[in-house]
DNA sequence: GACAGTCCTTGATTCCTGTCAATTGGCTTG
DNA sequence: CAAGCCAATTGACAGGAATCAAGGACTGTC
């Protein structure tokens, strides 16, 4: 099978990744058109249902993806089953954990998910030939690190109320990144539960600290997933900023 | 000045480096004699007395250093007080965060702190130079991001006795990373009040938990810093394992 | 359009942790 | 050795979130 295709923009980027969302902001952005090209034969883009696991906790991985659309979920769990999400990821962000075989997080499709897959020694023989391939790689895991201590002050530290709060921001702010005005809408990418096992709250609590939200108008909710936010900075200062 | 020295084994490794406790294990490891010389003209070691503001939260930072010894803590803070710490690091770990300016967090020194420190533009200029410098800044960084997850999961879903149990833990396995028995013996490197702000609780519920497995007799404390754990399996059932 | 199934909301109550306050204990200083 | 100071412990009480238990809303199927 032959993807590559001459043309004048692009002359030796394959098609695949020509129409690539994720082309340019994700770890590819790294890699010429050549390396595209040598990776895009091993490489497979697929799209899975909502709760399919990506990543299991110890199970090795005998792949890396990266995020095409859609939001992915890493949570860890307990012996005795209570559960911490202690993550979410969007496109365009590289899925798997480099050097390690077992990384003690699971990773489950949030909503629907779009995946472009690498074969692991693929992406490792890339990152040891291509230095720029890994300053991508240290550059998210930097901010997935900042993003996870941002988390840890809330989960430490913060009510039931800005917990649930800083929760919508987050996805407010994620969703569409480049947001002008002050106003949001979007789908809530997750259920209650989800939620709850995010923030280290219960349903319950999580459900009438959305009501309270709700009947204060700082946000509005139809079909229990699409949420309306007149106003981000009304939010943002029950968030507890 | 010259600190330079001909030596049989380590012919250009400067004197500096060659006594330093952290050489091989940190990010220095992945340097040449020749590079460790260039670096070592522009870097200096100093010793902090403990609660020393080594990071400022917003302010830039115009140096790098590596722990050499001592115990730092990374915390952050909201506007009305409420503090998190959101980490410990421990001796060989880099201290900074390349490619930012600002990084949300502030690292003071828990207890006395030895550290090796270098300008910021020497650094960055070398990573850009130095693939494997890179690579053993990405391992570090992965750990941690790894290590962030973990406690989110202790802030998220454990009980207050399960909190204090994982504290005494990651301080016994960090203190004494080859311990082989199963008897441990150390001291504390922070205040009640610190451990209440790692762990997202208050002072006294900290101090309530201790006493209670001092009475269990799972811990042992003298002074109030000096602890004996004479089975660290009883240790983490208490954590929640 | 009735039914089941799932997810979410709401209510009543319990319990863990936070808050406020007093006391103890260890360490330093004179 | 007493005084003073700060950190830690302990106690009494209050409050917020968890738990237990119903009830409601939406979806899809037959």
């Amino acid at each position: 099978m032959d993807i590559q295709r001459k043309d004048v923009h692009n002359s030796d980027t394959p098609l695949l990744c020509q129409a690539c969302e994720s082309r340019h902001r994700g770890v590819c952005g790294a890699l010429t058109s050549e390396q595209l090209l040598q990776l895009s034969k091993h490489s497979s883009r697929r799209t899975v249902e909502p709760e399919t696991e990506l990543v299991g906790e110890s199970l090795q991985t005998k792949s890396y993806s990266n995020i095409i659309s859609g939001v992915v979920k890493l949570s860890k769990m307990m012996a005795d089953g209570r559960q911490q999400i202690v993550g979410l990821q969007f496109a365009p962000d590289f899925l798997g954990r480099p050097f390690r075989q077992e990384n003690g997080v699971s990773a489950q499709a949030a909503t629907e998910v779009k995946v472009c897959s690498f074969p692991k020694a693929a992406i490792e023989r890339m990152i040891r030939e291509m230095p720029e391939l890994e300053h991508k790689l240290l550059e998210q895991t930097l901010t997935e690190l900042d993003e996870a201590r941002d988390w840890m002050l809330t989960l430490g530290r913060k009510t039931a109320g800005e917990k649930v709060a800083s929760f919508l921001l987050l996805i407010a702010t994620h969703a569409f990144p480049d947001n002008e005005s002050d106003t949001v809408t979007f789908d809530l990418p997750m259920s209650r539960t989800d939620i709850a096992d995010f923030l280290g709250l219960t349903m319950e609590t999580v459900s009438r600290q959305l009501t309270k939200l709700r009947k204060d108008d700082v946000i509005r909710i139809v079909n229990n997933r699409h949420v309306t936010i007149p106003d981000l900075t009304r939010l943002s200062d029950r968030a507890g900023f």
